[in-house]
DNA sequence: CTGAAAGCGCTTACAG
DNA sequence: CTGAAAGCGCTTACAG
């Protein structure tokens, strides 16, 4: 790369310390200086292409002005929608943002946090994965500002935005339920991870409410690495029972799209023989024959909550801040009986 | 943020300079250096729970060891995707990402190459924009390295990896013919980006080729900014024509995506009233009622090579590398006629 | 009003 | 063999 123009070059150019060229250039302290002067060097930085190398900068400062942002996995569209909504947002604040993916790994997370503070992001945006809490406390030790979006430790006290999944759940069911709907299945995935932890208490409950209480048989746990065939067999299964499933609730987006797949191939019609709810949707979801009825994820403010609170916590204050949105209930073509 | 662990405390605590230091943790000129106190280093950084300061290393090595990712929308698939592949490569050399999306917007372009470069990025990774091509001049003439991807400009000697996209909508068309269509429609885009040229140039030829040569009426370019309505319209339009179309090629993945959502509304089957391909593909053109024939992007390889060909860039050699990578056409049903 | 000087936390050529 | 010293490109408290 070719060398670049410094604030050195601009000063020797035009006979001035560097720092003065440094308060002209960043419009400080602007009275104490003559009009000419600054003049001059500011068309000489725009004649020598100057650029602000902001590492120098951030040393100095100790601020980079970028966010770190952890995701489960930035090619699936629930992250990478969400990645663009906290780019948007940490832009207009002149934030940059360094991501990865952690695949629902603990020792990918671990990595790619201190790969991150290494590089001195301000503060962490953190999807955190299945048994990470002790990687969440270290960075409460170290007083490094974060937020935990979609997913949470609920008996830690941090900052976190996330859907109320328990409540996501008790309303798809309900629909269901309301719909006529008895004997209603669960896929949904085996893991501790908190959403869909609450995700399935939220079906157990709410059949509970409604007297017709969850069959074991009912609840199909997939593991995340071959969640793909699982999910078939899963459905295989809901089918095939001497009672089979009149309804399924895929407790995520990542399921619900495998699920479409296969259901193409089968000769079961959806509504009429299954209706189908999804928690998050997708482009998947919506280009099925029966677009889907799901529980919409509130996308736009969690990342924007998520930058906005994220921001206040690096800037100074030491408050926590909790947010559970509220679930919505869209209604598709997937679920009206005839 | 807690004050962090410098050479200096560990310097300071063992008694020796903080060259020593971080010779030692650089694992550098380690026959020099007494194992007794180079062991006590190692353990007194782990004792502090010492991280290298990667910004002020930075300054010094003038290397940051990260890529820039500059995206159309990060929120798309195949922008996503592409991301990830791009993320884990760069991890394999300790390279970190950071990104932007351009939104097919010149001005949002260029701010966005300004502050990957005021970060010092060691190089980048584009997908450019429509009337960028000043903008991919100015980093030649900076020395900036970089790697265009997906779409390039045929005219400029620059590093790129992309489909060949001319023989893509071939190959499509090809398909289609030889399936027994004879009215075939194209939805693209309106724009000068030359994948979405080349696409338009592959259909043209390959109509012609067949002695079908296209009907003006037989093409319709929406614009990016309003594609999901005119796609709607430009499907009426070809199935409304006194001969409608008995197939479409739609020239991406967002356009067809657009498509099934609507023709799911439609009376139109498919493929027996309607063949349709697409050109690159998503989880939505998979769970479509009848999962639609496509053109492979090569992303995988599009992504691993464009990596590659930066970091080579940036460590030494100048020589300019482009890649056309081969289409591959993947049938699926929505272009089995009866 | 103006600018020299110190220092952010590292790396490494160089002197002893 | 060892470590002091310089310097990367900035910012800003401080002295004049």
């Amino acid at each position: 790369m070719k060398k670049k123009t410094s604030l050195k070059d601009i000063a020797q150019k035009v006979g001035v310390s560097t720092a003065l060229v440094s308060y002209v250039l960043n419009n400080k302290k602007e009275g104490r200086i003559s009009k000419q002067i600054a003049e001059k060097i500011r068309a000489t930085a725009i004649e020598l292409n100057y650029k602000t190398n902001q590492i120098a900068r951030s040393l100095k400062t100790n601020k980079t002005y970028t966010i770190g942002l952890v995701v489960a996995d930035i090619a699936n569209a629930f992250s990478s929608t969400l990645a663009r909504i906290i780019e948007d947002e940490a832009e207009k604040n002149n934030y940059t943002v360094l991501f990865g993916s952690s695949d629902e790994n603990a020792q990918k997370s671990e990595k790619l946090i201190n790969v991150l503070l290494d590089r001195q992001v301000d503060g962490l945006i953190i999807a955190p994965v299945e048994d990470t809490a002790s990687q969440i406390v270290q960075l409460q030790e170290n007083e490094v500002p974060f937020v935990l979006i979609d997913r949470y430790f609920p008996d830690m006290k941090t900052n976190y935005v996330a859907m109320d999944n328990y409540k996501a759940a008790h309303a798809a069911v309900s629909h269901l339920i309301n719909g006529g709907n008895k004997r209603i299945g669960l896929v949904t995935f085996k893991t501790t991870i908190f959403n869909i932890v609450e995700r399935k208490r939220g079906y157990v409950t709410a059949l509970k409410e409604y007297k017709t209480s969850a069959k074991r048989s009912w609840i199909r746990e997939v593991s995340i690495q071959n969640a793909q065939e699982e999910v078939r067999e899963a459905i295989d299964q809901l089918l095939s029972l001497s009672e089979p499933v009149d309804a399924i609730l895929f407790s995520s987006n990542l399921l619900s799209t495998y699920a479409l797949k296969y259901l193409n191939t089968l000769p079961v019609k959806v509504p009429d023989q299954l209706n189908i709810v999804t928690i998050d949707q997708s482009d998947a979801s919506d280009t099925f024959y029966a677009p889907l009825t799901y529980i919409r994820q509130p996308l736009l403010e969690m990342g924007q909550l998520a930058t906005k609170i994220l921001l206040e916590s690096i800037s100074k204050n030491n408050k926590i801040t909790q947010v559970n949105l509220e679930p919505e209930l869209v209604v598709g073509k997937s679920t009206s009986k005839v």
